[in-house]
DNA sequence: TTGTAGGCGTTATCAT
DNA sequence: ATGATAACGCCTACAA
């Protein structure tokens, strides 16, 4: 492999001169300049990052840990958030991915120190509430698509679950909603919790009583292997003579199942029945016709402003907020008229 | 941070001695090894990859280059394949995205070869042919979900879209089916190809003519920004009196859509229609009710199996063959009886 | 403006 | 079985 030094003899110069040629030192000739970048690419030398890191102690490497990627199809966005950001700021990535396996997780923090990683994006692929387990390595970390236990204890960015799901509700509200039925996430999903609470706090601020809205659980049991009920609770709900007039949908897979209930039982969407979901999953939400009226998750900027905000950490900038939420908003199509 | 030497003066040895054990050469004593071990422990000591690299010229790193992460769901599994290769070989994976941008990709070359990455897994999210443009960059590269333009120029591991469709079709033909339709996927994917050419052989073979199948259009368009008629299509071939007894879609978005069509004309699946996709995209397959026939994407396994033949090149071991074909399996549920 | 000496943390080589 | 020394490719500090 050419070094340095190949480039300096070639070019009739000594290798100091060189590295100030690659890193564009100031107090060189034009002619020295040009015989050296010449040399370079006659050659094809590139600059060894691992001996630039030896001496400046600094890799310029982000590392990534995910959890479960491609359980959530699409948060995979998160990922390409960061690596345009790093792009964008000549940084590299390293990946690396617990498939939600504790020991795993111990043995790439220690790969993470050993390759001296500047800073961790660490990545859930579903919201939640989360603890890193780092073994006594520290490197600046920030939590995306979740937050920790202790507040506080890691920066951190996430989707505002709350308040699209309150937008949401209000859309159908808005739109004359007097019964409005709720299929509930997996309750082990952080943001299962969060979009009901709001769906509650919005009926309840518009004066809804407790028989305008029905609630009823989707999904439950272990994410990844869950028992999905959501075909026969949806079917049970429109079936009743009195049923709502819009059904919530706690994110778009739970949408697609209602819609095909709904058309099961030969009632026509949004005239009979308006449906929204959550996740705006296009491949779903776009296929559905009408098209599905959903609340999309900021997955790219999460990625993206997660990189940026580790990056600040790294420089010693103040960040205003241990936590930043990112909002979800609102994509009105024709699932609800 | 603490090196090699720290750990050496600590434990009262020579630092090639604190080497020796760091990486479990022979000829230690036991006590020298327990006692150094202990030191490295208590002094919390990390190998440091990149002055190991300077000196051996060999990072343990694999590079992934990725084209349009997120536009196919869970193609991210290729992704996964990969890490949890390496994770099992002591590997480490540095990721970049090119989100198809000719320049960044060569940008990405200059880096993979500054981090003196060993081999590249070049991955596309959609099978297609295809040609990196390395610059004057030369690392071992596998070719991942897609394979090059000249034969032979890159060793290469791909998905048998042929094989599924062929046995998806028979599956059809087996089951009685005289007049079946099909919604092509987007001419531009190389699937779409090799999914139509193997439909088109099987009910050939079976002596169908050509008055009894009935193939469709249902995407065209540049990839990510497509025109989408397949509702339409659907809509259209299954309103027809004589209409197919079996449609078969190039993929399950698509399938998803003919579903709809199908049951908006009051149809039932799979008495009046049966339909099949292919992918086994399970937010999808699963979610129909009845639950979807389809041919499943072993995209896990061409990571999997891609840095393992990525490995075998770099071990300068023979490959059998320039393309590796895996074949897709045929997911049989009740959408088609 | 350019060059020299030295050292970063590790391992290879050769000695003890 | 263990250690001393040099070298990997680059950059910092200083000298010319």
């Amino acid at each position: 492999m050419v070094s340095i030094k190949d480039v300096a003899r070639e070019a009739g110069v000594s290798d100091k001169t060189v590295s100030r040629v690659v890193n564009r030192e100031p107090n060189v000739t034009r002619d020295t300049f040009d015989k050296v970048e010449r040399v370079i690419a006659e050659l094809g030398y590139v600059p060894n990052m691992a001996a630039r890191m030896i001496r400046s102690s600094r890799s310029n490497i982000f590392g990534i840990i995910t959890d479960f990627i491609s359980t959530t199809p699409y948060s995979g966005d998160i990922v390409r958030g960061i690596q345009d950001w790093a792009g964008e700021h000549g940084r590299t990535v390293l990946l690396a991915n617990t498939n939600g396996d504790a020991e795993k997780e111990r043995e790439i923090w220690k790969t993470f120190q050993a390759h001296r990683i500047e800073g961790v994006l660490y990545v859930s692929m579903y919201h939640r509430v989360i603890e890193p387990d780092r073994g006594d390595v520290d490197i600046p970390t920030v939590l995306v698509n979740c937050h920790p236990e202790t507040p506080g204890s890691y920066k951190s960015i996430e989707p505002d679950d709350y308040q699209g799901s309150r937008d949401l509700t209000r859309h159908l509200i808005e739109r004359g909603h007097k019964r409005i039925g709720y299929i509930r996430l997996n309750p082990r999903l952080l943001g299962a919790e969060l979009r009901l609470a709001a769906f509650r706090d919005a009926t309840r601020e518009a004066g809804f009583s407790d028989d305008q809205i029905d609630v009823r659980l989707g999904m439950e049991g272990l994410i990844g292997g869950e028992q999905n009920r959501v075909f026969q609770v949806a079917t049970d709900m429109l079936s009743h003579p009195d049923r709502p007039s819009a059904l919530v949908c706690g994110n778009d897979e739970i949408a697609l199942q209602a819609y095909l209930a709904a058309l099961g039982l030969g009632l026509s969407i949004p005239n009979d029945i308006c449906i929204v979901g959550y996740d705006d999953f296009q491949v779903v939400s776009l296929a559905l016709k009408p098209e599905l009226t959903t609340v999309a998750l900021p997955y790219y900027d999460l990625g993206h402003r997660g990189a940026d905000r580790l990056n600040r950490l790294l420089g010693g900038e103040p960040l205003k907020s241990d936590r930043l939420v990112l909002p979800c908003p609102l994509v009105a199509r024709a699932s609800c008229g």
